[in-house]
RNA sequence: GGGGUGUUAGCUCAGUUGGUUAGAGCGCCGGCCUGUCACGUCGGAGGUCGCGAGUUCAAGUCUCGUACAUCCCG
């Protein structure tokens, strides 16, 4: 399997609705993925993420690369072995890991060193090449390259050179990434440039069209990186729209690290395919649900007494089994379960958002369903 | 009956040699969380310092009385 076809199945208006395959099975998109960096959705069993639909699932290289160590992944027989979990998997290159924690990281054209100071202090260094050879141990059905990734604000000029680094660390993860059931996304960086944006593109097509024109593979998708790193919402869908469908329309679109319900609904409406995002599982772990009535603290004293679900309109065994008085209480006391019953609502929340979106996808009325999500209180406070 | 100790925010307690708008932890109320190092994080409300009187320019802080709690001795 060294092409990883991705069906368009539906259009409407730029909203798309496809299928992909994996070594692992297939998923649909519009599609949002949990992330369990260190090979755990945190508070979600294998078997909780199928009772969500999860389709896939995320976990981070840089993570685990530091503990327990690609060795060890690797000798369980891959990362979904190692956890548990057969459908597909995605990692992140951990390129952002590196960019976010920016004062253990010194770059230079050829890789990167970085100082491991969120575990033991060690020292390591990794050329793109190594990240692929790592992300290939590692063992997902989707890999991402090894991307640089800047801020916000931040100097044209260092929104330049981290651009123009990511598009050459793209051509070198493609050259170099060898295992045949790995699909490996390209990403596009340029901050909030849109000239930038439309540039990196321009160059991963070139980058895999040099590759093909020797034999080499192409891009089986496109990670869509470095927005949602502290700029106001509305600045990203100033150039999102034109960026994601710059990109070639045979391959899925990836929004890395969005996750706000609106968000989504609109950035699908703009060609976005996939997304992920930790806000789902952070907030609700800190007691936080997302909910038809718009978001909820379920911290908040007005739930003291309200037995009632935690979303009536919701399906997901959260919301048919509690009610929101005894979420407020396991809250309240700092019980893990509290965090697991919200974390796996507000999954269930973004994933089945997806579905209904490929349904509107599929029956040709995205900006009917865009609509109607924008008038909704649900709308209301993202 | 005698003596000791204590009585400060809802709770447990700090409050220096008496000196500006009395503090902490927990609890309570609310906001935040966007390719997860995260066991979160930020903010707010709340006290006539048991009660009464006195000394003093000034008392939670000294004196006296009183109530209550608690301990010891009879």
């Amino acid at each position: 399997m060294a092409i990883f076809d991705y069906t368009i199945q539906a259009q409407s208006g730029h909203a798309r609705a496809g299928r992909f395959e994996t070594a692992h099975g297939d998923f649909t998109t519009p599609l949002f993925m949990p992330v369990g960096t260190h090979a755990t959705v945190k508070g979600v069993t294998s078997a909780g993420l199928r009772e969500l639909n999860a389709q896939v699932v995320l976990a981070n290289t840089y993570h685990l690369y530091m503990r327990p160590g690609v060795d060890v992944v690797e000798q369980a027989g891959g990362v979904q072995e190692f956890m548990n979990y057969d459908g597909p998997m995605l990692t992140d290159s951990g390129g952002f890991q590196l960019f976010s924690l920016d004062h253990m990281m010194k770059t230079d054209s050829d890789g990167v060193n970085f100082q491991a100071l969120d575990y033991d202090g060690s020292k390591h260094r990794w050329t793109p090449e190594d990240n692929m050879r790592v992300q290939e141990r590692i063992g997902a059905d989707i890999v991402m390259q090894l991307d640089q990734c800047v801020g916000y604000p931040a100097k044209r000029e260092d929104v330049e050179a981290s651009t123009r680094l990511s598009w050459e660390w793209a051509e070198r993860c493609l050259a170099a990434h060898a295992r045949p059931d790995q699909a490996l996304f390209g990403i596009v960086q340029g901050g909030m440039h849109l000239d930038l944006r439309l540039e990196s593109v321009r160059r991963l097509v070139e980058i895999e069209n040099r590759s093909l024109a020797v034999g080499g593979r192409r891009f089986d998708g496109f990670g869509i990186g470095g927005y949602s790193v502290g700029e106001d919402h509305e600045v990203m869908f100033e150039t999102l729209g034109t960026v994601a469908r710059a990109l070639p329309d045979d391959r899925p679109r990836y929004l890395m690290g969005v996750g706000n319900p609106t968000t989504l609904v609109r950035a699908v409406g703009e060609g976005v395919d996939m997304f992920d995002c930790v806000l789902p599982t952070r907030t609700g772990r800190m007691g936080t649900a997302f909910s038809s009535q718009g978001r909820m603290n379920m911290r908040n004293a007005k739930y003291t007494r309200d037995f009632g679900p935690l979303d009536p309109e919701c399906t997901c065994p959260t919301c048919t089994q509690y009610s929101r008085a005894y979420i407020r209480h396991l809250v309240k006391q700092n019980e893990m379960l509290g965090g697991i019953l919200l974390s796996m609502h507000n999954l269930h929340y973004l994933i089945d958002l997806m579905r209904r979106a490929r349904e509107a996808v599929l029956a040709d009325a995205y900006d009917e369903f865009l609509d109607a999500w924008m008038a909704s209180p649900a709308a209301r406070d993202y």
